[in-house]
DNA sequence: CATCAGGGCCCTG
DNA sequence: CAGGGCCCTGAT
């Protein structure tokens, strides 16, 4: 139970879309966050600290205000806070200019209306870096649910339960916590031939191999090397991390198949038994969309999922395989 | 009942 | 550089 509670205020550099950039409909569900449309419930561990976090949206597309209240179990400083304020600017893009995207989006075709539509949307991550390599290897070769059974598992063994605002949410563990399992208790918990990946990474941070905020300050080969150097990280995982944690907008240079048959329809109206050849998809996002290759697919991608929310799409459906 | 593929990646030959 | 194996689960 968190008893104390500070409350902050954020400013989002306008266009900023609270919803779209909070939530994202396409990401499978996890036991440490809660939306509902203006509200963000979610946990965070900073700083060794676990938090209770909720966002709120107070303001609109426009002119944003973001109230942040934050819980803790322990009394946190003004410069704690000011720091936790820092990386939660960061890890949502809350300053990211939007400016030049749109000018850009509007004359295309494509993107055009969704990007209006969607005006203001960052793509969207809450996590860190080890917790997203974390889910990036519970995603491989896994259908949705089983990804979402793997996940509950790990919150419950080694995550921590918070009770905020009348929630009860768990938090991630820190990776010394993880360092002494061995592979064959993570097995226990049916994440497969992935024990020796989560175990690997979680090493490689125990020892601080691998340091989220200096690689931020690297260029996007280096962290693209030393994510491709972690036991368990391929082209794909590789290719997540760097667009969602490390905010590359032109990260695209691998699709996989089930993201290829619906780009595929969403770009080009091809049915999914008969999808444009990956490369062929990334040469035409790279000349349409060059250094905002990955945000604009994105939106288009978003668009189709906050869509589904309201009207089934068959074509779609086929291809999530829950 | 058996078989297979799933939002990859590693390792081997 | 191609292809088999890996954990487990639900679909067929």
């Amino acid at each position: 139970m968190l008893s104390r509670c500070y409350s902050l205020e954020l400013s989002p550099v306008a266009p900023f879309n609270f919803d779209a950039t909070l939530h994202d409909p396409s990401h499978f569900p996890t036991g440490d966050l809660e939306w509902q449309p203006g509200t963000l419930w979610r946990t965070m561990l900073w700083e060794g600290r676990p938090l209770g976090l909720k966002f709120e949206n107070q303001g609109t597309v426009a002119r944003p205000r973001l109230a942040l209240s934050v819980w803790s179990g322990r009394e946190l400083s003004p410069a704690f806070l000011e720091r936790l304020a820092r990386e939660i600017v960061y890890r949502y893009s809350l300053d990211l200019d939007l400016a030049d995207f749109n000018a850009k989006a509007h004359r295309d075709p494509v993107l055009g209306p969704i990007a209006l539509k969607w005006r203001g949307m960052r793509s969207c991550n809450h996590s860190s870096l080890y917790e997203y390599l974390i889910i990036a290897i519970l995603l491989q070769n896994a259908t949705v649910r089983r990804s979402v059974q793997m996940m509950e598992a790990l919150f419950e063994r080694y995550g921590t339960r918070l009770q905020f605002d009348g929630k009860s949410l768990h938090c991630f563990w820190p990776a010394q916590k993880l360092v002494q399992v061995t592979e064959e208790e993570l097995r226990t918990l049916k994440v497969g031939y992935r024990a020796r990946s989560i175990k690997r990474i979680t090493q490689a941070f125990a020892a601080g191999d691998l340091d989220e905020f200096e690689l931020r300050e690297q260029t996007y080969e280096e962290q693209r090397g030393a994510l491709m150097r972690l036991y368990g990280v391929g082209p794909a995982s590789a290719g997540y991390i760097l667009s969602d944690v490390f905010h590359h907008l032109d990260e695209l240079r691998h699709i996989s198949p089930w993201e290829q048959k619906i780009y595929s329809k969403l770009f080009f109206d091809r049915e999914p038994s008969d999808p444009v050849p990956e490369q062929e998809l990334l040469r035409f996002f790279e000349e349409r969309y060059s250094r905002y290759k990955m945000l604009a697919v994105h939106y288009v991608w978003a668009d189709l999922w906050w869509k589904r929310r309201n009207e089934r799409i068959d074509w779609l459906e086929d291809l999530i395989r829950l």
